[in-house]
RNA sequence: CGGGGCGUGGCUCAGCCUGGUAGAGCACCUGGUUCGGGACCAGGGGGUCGGAGGUUCAAAUCCUCUCGCCCCGACCA
């Protein structure tokens, strides 16, 4: 490609809107450009590298045995009320309606679709394991769009579905995408981690995500160095066992405005950690008491799964007031009127002496304790981790780190099959529900990530299995004759070679063009210029490194093409 | 949706408080001089100041409404 006929509109100032650096990169590199909030158009530049990663998840998708379709956008609302999701998914889902009035969603991703294709032709145990994936615009209609094609409303991505037999035959094909998604990653030049997550809106079991190690990630990832690895909505923690205290009569005490665990303990004059944490939340019509001690908090995601619920929302004052006696802030498990179901964190102790609200208004409880004063008939772990908390496989203080999420894997099991009736009959004649898994990757949010990962102040540095280009060519002085010659000679003679190059051929000054060169991030650049034709070389510059070789004009294409051969060769599939 | 901020040539911004000629730098066009890390000189084109309403002799500036965008908190690839 020609600079000078090239559709390539670089800035040398950082766009007023953007705050991260790969969104600042991306518009001043002239890869991306806003038409609204989370909307984005893709360059011909940002549409290069946005094919290459998508190219890089195809060729491992397709060696793990995927089979690459294409379902619609646009699906009518009927499929996504069979499985509940019309009201679950909520208000990030984009609803449309046409000209008779029907209800359609705009695809944010395609669970029903694919499972509907699913039960209207998988009759038998024999066409299974099955795997589909497709490539495609997705629509999500983010509470809060931002860092550009980070978090955007309507993103590119790369869902893939599964199905099998039973749980076995399941557990097989996600090791498989493990290993490919792995491998994808690894092929676009990313640090990452993969980490045990939630699973969110999707449903589902196990799961784990893949994080792209960055200080920007909008993730926080706990680690330990025996390899346990999980995001915050679902790290565990090793509870440490506190000493029994001495068992001291239960006492009521007033505390006259005293809601918040900061007030209540520096009113008693008593560490956080001492106080329980009451809170009522509803999971759809259900009212539920949620227990954890004042220093920790509450984990939606953990409560979520505990609930079976997607999203449970926190009572209002009146509800409370209503269920429990007491008003706002004043809530505690001791005495709660049957029928409110209890649940207490895993870290909330035996033997210890607590204190709670008295459900009554002004009233707290001290020396609560478990077994006597409240019964702990359910359990679950509820609470967050935080810094300083113990691995619970090995028990070192993990460390906490941040992540971009730019994929998620999932076994799914029956929810949508058994939701949508999608069976197969075994070798026994028997109707069986299939079992499912689905597995994404954000392919824009992973160009991003890649520019996250890899820049410096000048701007990208991209790997090169998905640099936009291979080699950039910079004639210092194109009304230099000789200097015109060697730069045009040398780009007909790598684009032969199949070297995808670009040349600056405009007629600009030796700096813009460094400048818009190291903005751009090719990672090899050839510069052609009068100091060095007198010695009969050229120069050739890594972007990464910043190391300059010499290279005789005459062995300027086959050293370039051995270079670019070389660290594709590094960066290509294993197998 | 709650809280904060911003909308002025293509881009980054000043002007607004204290009403009276729409400005700068970059980008763009023409000519010239230049040419190894975002050149210089001269000339030029381009803006209903987000939109609507109001106050006023007069509004980018004051008031009301509205739309858009960004940031901080509840979602996810």
């Amino acid at each position: 490609m020609r600079l000078s006929r090239a559709f390539l509109p670089t800035l040398k100032e950082d766009p007023a809107d953007a705050e991260l650096v790969s969104h600042k990169l991306m518009v001043r590199s002239g890869m991306l450009r806003k038409l609204a909030a989370g909307v984005y158009t893709i360059l011909p530049l940002g549409w290069r590298v946005t094919r290459k990663v998508e190219q890089i998840v195809r060729e491992e998708m397709d060696r793990a045995g995927g089979q690459e379709l294409r379902l619609p956008i646009l699906m009518p609302a009927e499929l996504w009320q069979e499985t509940g999701r019309w009201e679950k998914y909520g208000k990030e889902l984009f609803r449309e309606r046409d000209r008779h009035d029907r209800d359609y969603v705009l695809g944010p991703t395609h669970e029903e679709a694919i499972t509907d294709l699913v039960r209207n032709h998988i009759r038998s145990y024999r066409d299974l394991p099955l795997n589909l994936y497709q490539i495609q615009t997705k629509f999500r209609d983010e509470i809060r769009p931002r860092f550009g094609v980070m978090r955007a409303r309507e993103f590119l991505m790369k869902d893939g579905y599964s199905f099998h037999t039973d749980e076995a035959q399941l557990a097989a094909s996600y090791e498989e995408m493990r290993d490919a998604y792995a491998a994808v990653f690894r092929r676009c030049g990313l640090e990452f981690v993969i980490v045990e997550a939630d699973s969110g809106a999707i449903g589902g079991d196990v799961n784990h995500e893949f994080m792209v190690t960055a200080e920007s990630g909008e993730s926080l990832i706990f680690s330990s160095a025996c390899g346990y690895a999980a995001s915050s909505e679902s790290a565990k923690f090793r509870v440490e066992p506190a000493p029994p205290e001495k068992e001291a009569p239960l006492t009521k005490r007033e505390t006259p405005g005293r809601k918040t665990v900061e007030e209540v303990s520096s009113f008693l004059g008593v560490e956080p950690g001492r106080l329980l944490k009451s809170l009522v939340f509803f999971a759809g019509p259900d009212p539920v008491l949620a227990v954890v001690p004042g220093d920790r908090e509450l984990n939606e995601a953990k409560l979520a799964r505990v609930l079976g619920h997607p999203a449970p929302r926190l009572a209002t004052a009146e509800e409370i007031e209503k269920l429990t006696g007491g008003p706002l802030g004043f809530t505690g498990p001791v005495g709660i009127r049957d029928g409110l179901r209890t649940i207490l964190d895993v870290s909330v102790q035996e033997n210890r002496n607590y204190v709670t609200g008295g459900n009554a208004p002004d009233l707290h409880l001290l020396n609560v304790r478990l077994g006597r004063d409240v019964e702990a008939r359910e359990r679950a772990d509820l609470s967050t981790a935080r810094e300083g908390d113990r691995c619970p496989r090995c028990g070192d203080v993990m460390r906490l780190s941040r992540g971009i999420e730019v994929g998620h894997i999932f076994k799914l099991g029956t929810k949508y099959s058994e939701a949508m009736r999608a069976t197969y009959l075994d070798a026994e004649g028997n109707e069986r529900i299939i079992v499912m898994g689905t597995y994404g990757i954000g392919i824009t949010r992973t160009v991003a990530a890649v520019i996250e990962q890899l820049h410096d102040e000048n701007g990208i540095a991209w790997p090169f299995s998905v640099a936009p280009y291979h080699v950039h060519v910079v004639p210092v002085n194109v009304s230099h004759p000789e200097t015109r010659e060697v730069a045009e000679s040398l780009y007909a003679g790598l684009e032969k070679a199949g070297i995808e190059v670009l040349l600056d051929d405009r007629d600009e000054r030796p700096g813009a063009k460094f400048k818009d060169a190291d903005l751009i991030g090719v990672p090899l650049r050839v510069t052609i210029g009068e100091r060095g034709l007198k010695d009969g070389v050229v120069e050739l510059r890594d972007r990464k490194t910043g190391q300059v070789d010499r290279i005789p004009v005459g062995n300027a294409a086959g050293e370039v093409r051995k270079r670019v051969e070389e660290a594709l060769r590094k960066l290509s599939p294993s197998d």
